[in-house]
DNA sequence: GTGAAAGCGCTAACAA
DNA sequence: TTGTTAGCGCTTTCAC
């Protein structure tokens, strides 16, 4: 008698994957009845279910997920635009929202827009092609028009990093200001009159952030506001070359730089090598971002350092809870940053009287 | 007389992205000719062919990729695994791989392993069920039966910077044992004698053939090979922090190492500055994969320099190729390194002598 | 508890 | 040149 109408040949499969309803047929149910052992909904009996294991398991079979995709509403996608996966800072950011997004059984797309708008436009409608549940972004800083039309769409956003101008979103940022006027304080204490600044691009909150919190440092330290101690940069790692070189031309170079990017501290530090000079006893200098290598820096450099992978983190709950709740309320994270005091921000007054080791990052 | 049948609001739509459908009304053509216009493919009068784009526009209308993946042979997904996105080296490879992908208007799926294999496989298992047309790899170096498996059912596989043991794919690796020789042949030139090796882990071509490069390299200047000189990492910064340690302890510590890979090689600089010795004078470094932060060292790191991005990029030209022509002969691709000799790897001997600053890369 | 059947949005025969 | 139609593999009512 029959066992069972195993059609076409059972072991010579070349290509094509084995579909539901090869198991249903190895099975000797409907298809309906895969599919709810498979998603664990709906009663099943014991003695189908186990049969529709062993077909399963007997014909290797893995769901595809582009039909289970077209079927269901939620995709189950989410898509992610960076300016750069290449910056640490951003690998981080990417690793911490995969992190979650893995968990909750998310894929996650990722897109670099490398800072231009374009680009970035590209992804997103790469994205809204890919009917992603959701969009997390590091917007380049231009139009905001974009993100509400998403929005208005009824796809969940939300903003990591730097925070799109006058658009309510869910976001998740790091308090620049403070950050920066923290670092300001710290030199100012060292006994740093004049203090240089390597800005950012103005289109970024962060850079537009980090610029006010050392006006602000200076200020709440009775300095001067000398334009000439801030030069811009574009966050990569030529443009920090260029401004420190910049700074040091200067007919009163700064004794201490604070630059407003882990990639243009690169380029800073590479100015200052070229130029022969020491840190901290020549110049000082203070980055943003902690990388891996800061440390193994000689003078390790001092930074202050973003939870970056917890922004990752929060960003993707952030999400996946707006994705859960549509109407719920608009929330905005601001998280804290840590300055680490390494070896290259003394100055020559305080040098030996402060020991850095001390308050060297517990890492 | 009736324009159209717009049934539904026209303007009103607030989450339902319009359909080929809709596009198909509003144009008063059927959606096989909406079809053809999107794809470019088949005859569509101009008549027709301008109706039509004027509903897409008008309608904002984005083809869901999802359904049409189901629907067409190729999903045009590629799914890449590597260990760790946070490393640079992988960084720069995804972005080459990215670079071929998107010109092709393929979407890159992305999985990190951790050098876990079970981890590894989970991605894997993952693409499959995405119906990947093709995968990227660099394998964690235990089961090719894995991939054999996948290679059987027919789905196209490229091996990138390391090579599965005894198993036949397209593959781009570079000349480790030359790099790694070349390197030696450097350092002994400099009039090194004791010359250490931090290695990686066995279970990766990379690391073993840098080992026989170093193996080959003393032995072509005859001096011997001392297993205390060879100590093992596994590829990560503390690895390199730890076996540079036990280097340094050594009787006889070595006057100059050359380190495996770019993590190790941060780890090795921290224990060297901790010891607060002074590079080259007192131990002389070359370090595996050129970084960013490589020339911004004091002093600037001498490196084995990988054409990582370019790896990338032939990995995604040859996966291509494979899903063209799935039968055609299998590609090896071997690309040649370059040392770019900086500031770390002077020995005392021929300090002086020796224009560093002449041969520094011409970036 | 289980199956039949409709259909997600699209493409590709096949007709006309 | 254009339209009709049949699915891609899956989930999900809706009956039974």
């Amino acid at each position: 008698m029959p066992k069972h109408s195993d059609e076409a040949s059972p072991t010579e499969a070349v290509h094509n994957p084995s579909t539901i309803k090869d198991v249903a047929e190895r099975a000797r149910v409907s298809t309906a009845t895969v599919s709810r052992v498979i998603s664990g909904s709906g009663r099943v009996s014991k003695r189908l279910e186990q049969r529709v294991r062993n077909a399963i398991l007997t014909l290797d079979y893995r769901p595809n997920q582009v039909a289970r995709r077209l079927r269901k509403r939620n995709t189950q996608i989410v898509g992610v635009v960076i300016s750069d996966i290449q910056n640490p800072f951003f690998a981080a950011l990417v690793e911490g929202i995969d992190s979650i997004l893995k968990q909750n059984d998310y894929l996650l797309l990722l897109g670099s827009s490398s800072e231009n708008p374009q680009r970035e436009q590209q992804h997103l409608r790469t994205f809204l092609s890919e009917v992603v549940s959701g969009i997390i972004f590091a917007t380049t800083g231009e139009d905001t028009d974009i993100y509400s039309r998403i929005q208005q769409e009824g796809i969940p956003l939300v903003a990591v990093d730097r925070k799109p101008g006058d658009f309510e979103v869910d976001s998740v940022q790091v308090a620049n200001e403070a950050a920066a006027s923290q670092a300001i304080d710290h030199l100012v204490a060292e006994g740093h009159q004049r203090i240089g600044l390597i800005a950012g691009p103005s289109q970024l909150s962060t850079a537009m952030q980090r610029l006010a919190g050392y006006r602000c440092g200076l200020q709440a330290a009775g300095l001067p506001i000398d334009p000439d101690l801030i030069q811009g940069g574009d966050f990569r790692q030529p443009s920090g070359y260029q401004a420190m070189r910049r700074l040091l031309e200067l007919p009163r170079p700064p004794s201490a730089v604070l630059v407003s990017n882990n990639l243009m501290t690169l380029g800073a530090l590479q100015m200052i090598h070229e130029r022969g000079l020491h840190i901290p006893q020549e110049i000082a200098l203070i980055g943003f971002d902690d990388m891996p290598w800061a440390s193994s820096l000689r003078p390790a450099l001092t930074v202050i350092a973003q939870p970056v992978y917890e922004m990752g983190v929060l960003a993707a709950q952030l999400l996946l809870a707006r994705i859960q709740e549509p109407h719920k309320r608009i929330e905005q994270i601001v998280l804290d940053t840590e300055l680490i005091v390494r070896a290259s921000c003394w100055c020559l007054g305080s040098q030996g009287t402060y020991s850095t080791q001390a308050i060297e990052e517990k890492l």
